[in-house]
DNA sequence: AAAAAAC
């Protein structure tokens, strides 16, 4: 078996790998690096979570090794689709080349210009980007990029999804040709597809054995929720997610609670806060500062439920969370895979509640096919039908409001305030906990022509057209672990 | 039925 120490790496990054606790490398890792190290492009088709990051951080450092770097013209260039994902590049860069003397730079939206402009001036080895902010900088003058000798573009398709490709192809002309370029897609829609024949060279291409299902340490159910009367849907929806919660009792540590809106995180982190349980928003309409306290604070162990949209669906490194709870059901069924996979990781058990409405059905349905196998439904607990008591006419206009956020104005999630008190009072005797019932079809096997869910004929290729699990069974080398350096507090530095 | 990202 391949260890790190056989490859080719600069003795300061074997040296942090080391140290980091690492031996053996992951199979994209393994793959990838040998060619990287000989300086060739390196198309890697891989999710998150396969040690991915690591295997462009590893040789780059390396390459960069000699050399140093020259006022406002990195050497070169990571591009990340969300921030949260650009600082986490930056996090791992900073435990690999703590031997060496590679200076880098993150430069992300929603932080002050003024310290990334020191950085840049200075002059730094690796610049670690989200596009928009990236050209908002070369716009200005203030950056140069063509000393790039690696780029790097990561989770192509997300980027695809989010409108970057343009930004992208424009940051591409603006480095040199000769540059070695890195680049990363969980799947290869056409116009990816593209994209890489315009911009690498004669690539490595490494693609990492895609996963069927769902990590097997997760254990997960399907919850059917029917309200007992369209108007109160919402807040009935809320309280099966707080006795859902309970049933779980102490098996739950903590929770990501996903929502498909951000209106409906905000609304449902006030209500959750509103009945003393620990939660707290994250979306990409809040502030980034706040952003990134909140995901510190979830990730120390301070905050014990994170209300979020599909910003934290992907790619976040969140050790030890017990517990995913779809609020929602994700519209593509893509989005569940990577929901769930922030729970279960790196072998530990892990457990993800969906709750469905009926016209989820078809979202459901789109799930199954995906992952080649009904959801196991759960006993729900106290029915809502058997609780009338809640919801009092006495606050019908407050409800209503949280019922129909949409109509609402954004940005003031105050509806939720509004949230009907009624409900806090009566604890419900919360029986029967969740028992999943085993799914009725027969398991099928994993690799054989897989139904795919989506219509085929898309007017535009988006999202993964291949979108399997990021998680895998065994975790090899630096998949799943999570480092200690990710819990520290991370900043635009 | 959405989210994300630049000011």
């Amino acid at each position: 078996m391949t260890k790190f120490s056989d490859l080719k790496l600069d003795p300061k990054v074997l040296k942090a790998i080391a140290e980091a606790g690492y031996e053996t490398p992951t199979p994209i890792q393994e793959q990838a690096i040998p060619h990287a190290l000989e300086g060739r492009d390196v198309l890697g088709i891989a999710q998150t979570g396969t040690g991915k990051t690591a295997s462009f951080t590893l040789p780059m450092i390396t390459r960069l090794g000699r050399g140093r770097a020259r006022a406002r013209m990195p050497r070169s260039l990571v591009l990340a689709p969300t921030r949260e994902l650009a600082a986490q590049v930056a996090e791992n860069f900073d435990i690999y080349a703590k031997y060496t003397r590679l200076t880098k730079a993150l430069l992300i939206g929603g932080v002050a210009f003024g310290e990334q402009d020191k950085l840049i001036d200075r002059g730094v080895d690796v610049l670690i980007a989200t596009p928009g902010r990236l050209l908002d900088h070369f716009e200005r003058g203030k950056l140069l990029l063509t000393g790039v000798e690696v780029m790097v573009v990561d989770e192509a398709d997300r980027m695809l999804d989010m409108g970057f490709i343009p930004d992208i192809e424009r940051i591409f002309k603006l480095t040199p040709f000769t540059r070695q370029t890195f680049f990363y897609s969980a799947t290869m829609p056409p116009e990816i597809e593209r994209l890489t024949n315009t911009f690498l060279q004669g690539p490595a291409r490494v693609e990492v054995a895609r996963q069927a299902t769902a990590s097997e340490t997760i254990e997960q159910a399907l919850v059917e929720f029917r309200p007992s009367r369209r108007d109160r849907a919402a807040s009935e929806k809320r309280r099966r997610l707080r006795d859902l919660i309970e049933a779980e009792g102490e098996r739950l540590t903590n929770a990501i609670i996903f929502c498909n809106r951000k209106v409906d995180v905000d609304i449902l982190a006030k209500s959750l806060k509103k009945y003393k349980l620990d939660a707290a928003p994250i979306h990409g309409d809040l502030d980034q500062s706040l952003r990134t306290r909140t995901l510190d604070r979830f990730r120390n162990g301070e905050l014990k439920f994170l209300i979020a949209s599909d910003v934290a669906a992907r790619g976040l490194d969140v050790p030890a969370v017990s517990h995913v709870f779809n609020f929602d059901v994700p519209i593509h069924p893509e989005d569940y895979v990577h929901r769930i996979g922030r729970t279960g990781r790196a072998g530990r058990d892990g457990k993800a509640v969906t709750i469905a409405a009926p016209a989820d059905a078809k979202f459901v349905t789109a799930i199954e096919d995906l992952l080649g196998k009904p959801l196991p439904r759960a006993e729900s607990p106290a029915q809502t039908a058997d609780a009338p008591a809640e919801d009092t006419p006495t606050a019908p206009a407050a409800d209503t409001a949280a019922a129909e956020p949409k109509r609402r104005r954004r940005g003031k999630p105050a509806e939720a305030k509004a949230q009907p008190a009624p409900e806090s009072v009566q604890p419900e005797p919360v029986k029967a906990e969740a028992a999943p019932v085993p799914a009725v079809a027969a398991p099928e096997p994993e690799q054989t022509a897989r139904p795919r869910a989506e219509p085929k004929p898309r007017a535009q290729p988006r999202r993964g057209e291949d979108k399997r699990d990021d998680r895998r069974g065994q975790v090899v080398g630096m998949g799943d672990h999570v480092p200690d350096f990710l819990l520290r507090e991370f900043r635009a530095s």
